[in-house]
DNA sequence: CATGAAAATTGGAACGTTTCAACATAGCGA
DNA sequence: TCGCTATGTTGAAACGTTCCAATTTTCATG
């Protein structure tokens, strides 16, 4: 079955191809009788304009951007995204999300998809589980085709806003001995993401920098997806007697630590009275939670913002410019989720 | 300016455009020093391929659609587009997400985007204020573009996923009724929401099938973004005295409902012994929350992967189909916000 | 009815790639 | 040295639109 083109409208319809065309893109240069003849006829055909050999023609008319995050569902990622938005609207580029839930293959078939479809330019939040499978963000190189980077990926010079990790979990830690924990815990995230083992980094750290002596044990690693960490989180507490219980967690993001402010809930263990937990990333919902979390607040409206901008910057350039690295700060924000050990 | 071509790239390598081709395309029948070098000259001058061009010679080689929704940071929108996105896979498409935001003109210029780029259909959650802004869905029509719209739009025929708002609304009036409650108010929502009309024509009607009557100023319009719900929810409380408050309020969206909760809490108004709550759509996080939200379930999933369907069915189909319009069950589901009215 | 202006229509070039048959070259064995 | 392969490279046609100068048709007017 071929394809129906402008050819087989204008066939059928019994005038040439400028007519049909003028019809489809509204002008008033064609008679009303021909308008809703021609119309008729690509009704009647299904035909279905191809956009692609429209803006050929017309050369770059439309101005947009693409965003890949990890997981649709995450607020921190659609911040991100609405961040970026922002900016690429005062600019007059449309924004397109795409979400590779945690599948390289996704990200990989989103990365083509954009430039496919002549997407401008692309913000990136890349898997980078294990070593090299980052041949897709190669192939982009090739084509000069801009992108920037939500976090940094060994082996390629690119574009990156990032947040500093390692010192925002070694400023939340620092802050929970200094009040007087000493059994802390960090529930790490999954490994796919570079953010778990940075913030592993800035555990292990803010220890070596302490009095306190660091334990393997201390890292427990029950994922952030829900249900997951949830069970994890449950499974932690029970397996082990009251008075091993850390006084202190340092959970991987928000998400996480919504999972276990549940499962401790169920468990009758109270926050902040017998344990303190920490969060990460400050998204939304966990500040309307009744014991509002203590948080480390990754400016997610600004990373997108600014990796919005150094995209734009990159594809309105008409020379290629060279990487740009931005490190934002977070910020601490303790709110009742955490509280002095009674000593 | 002008636009780097591939020809430019021929010329200042001294090779022809067929190769050029084959090295962009990364066919081994390229001599490695001839690839070098086109390669280097590609960089030199920055040379982005257009996507279009390529797609154009190709014919369709991509199968992908895109979804329209209004809260890029609502999870009911975003588990909407999960659910899409799961059978769309299946059908080895792929989606990319745009957000309104609640704009029309971004509305519009999403659906233009789409078909410009020969995104092959689109799930729109429609802005419906007023009456008739919706030119551009009359436009999509009249290019035979396949859409679905998550809302039933006055005056254009087509395609449907929707839930029944009124049945459901009725069902949780009716529950709050039985249990005692008479002093039930709704908190509606924006006014560009064909839901916002049809939960309040549900909540009148389930008043005029009871014994009770229904009165205008049960009807509060505090939007559903959340400051503007919270700071609305906080003067409605205090502009009256305790003995006038409801004893049951029912929300149009859960997100509306937990920045209630936030107000109440604030005002030291107890969920549920003073007041009962009642959310809608049953996202995520009010599942989460200390006291889990009494809601109408929307089966969100299900929304996007019918909707998906009956896209990519109409994608494929070489004729146009009929209209399908589909609408789906709400559950009432019964958790800890609301109780029985102690008399 | 002839005329001229206005309105409507036509058709070929152009957009920037890919494709592929044809051609050129290099390497090798006899 | 001469074929013969195998390997590289070329260049014109094709993809499905839009654009626009040229042409035809319509219509009002005297």
């Amino acid at each position: 079955m071929q394809r129906v083109t402008i050819e087989d409208v204008a066939r059928r319809a019994g005038v040439s191809k400028g007519t049909v065309s003028a019809v489809i893109n509204g002008r008033n240069t064609v008679r009303a009788e021909t308008r809703e003849h021609v119309l008729n006829v690509m009704k009647e055909l299904n035909f279905r304009p191809r956009g692609v050999a429209r803006n050929l023609k017309n050369g770059e008319l439309d101005k947009s951007i693409g965003i890949i995050i990890k997981d649709l569902s995450y607020p921190f990622y659609t911040t991100i995204a609405l961040g970026a938005r922002e900016y690429a609207n005062s600019k007059g580029y449309s924004v397109v999300v795409t979400s590779s839930e945690n599948d390289h293959e996704c990200e990989r078939k989103y990365t083509h998809l954009f430039s496919a479809k002549d997407i401008k330019g692309a913000i990136i939040a890349p898997l980078v589980e294990g070593t090299a499978e980052i041949e897709h963000l190669f192939k982009l190189k090739m084509l000069n085709y801009p992108f920037v980077l939500l976090e940094d990926v060994k082996g390629i010079q690119a574009n990156v806003v990032a947040i500093d990790n390692i010192k925002a979990i070694k400023k939340a830690v620092k802050y929970l001995i200094e009040i007087g924990h000493t059994k802390i815990v960090h529930f790490a995230g999954p490994p796919q993401s570079s953010h778990t083992h940075e913030r592993i980094d800035g555990f292990r750290q803010a220890f070596s920098e302490s009095p306190l002596v660091f334990r393997e044990d201390m890292i427990v690693s029950i994922g952030s997806r829900h249900e997951e960490s949830y069970g994890n989180a449950l499974q932690y507490f029970r397996s082990r007697n009251r008075e091993d219980y850390p006084t202190a967690v340092v959970c991987f993001n928000d998400q996480q630590a919504l999972a276990v402010l549940t499962a401790l809930r169920e468990l009758n263990i109270r926050v902040p009275d017998d344990i303190s937990i920490v969060g990460n990333d400050d998204i939304y919902y966990a500040r309307l939670y009744p014991v509002p979390l203590t948080t480390i607040r990754a400016p997610q409206y600004e990373i997108g913002r600014k990796a919005a901008e150094i995209l734009i910057r990159n594809i309105e350039s008409p020379t290629a410019l060279p990487p740009e690295k931005v490190v934002l700060e977070t910020d601490f924000i303790i709110r009742e989720s955490t509280k002095p050990l009674r000593t």
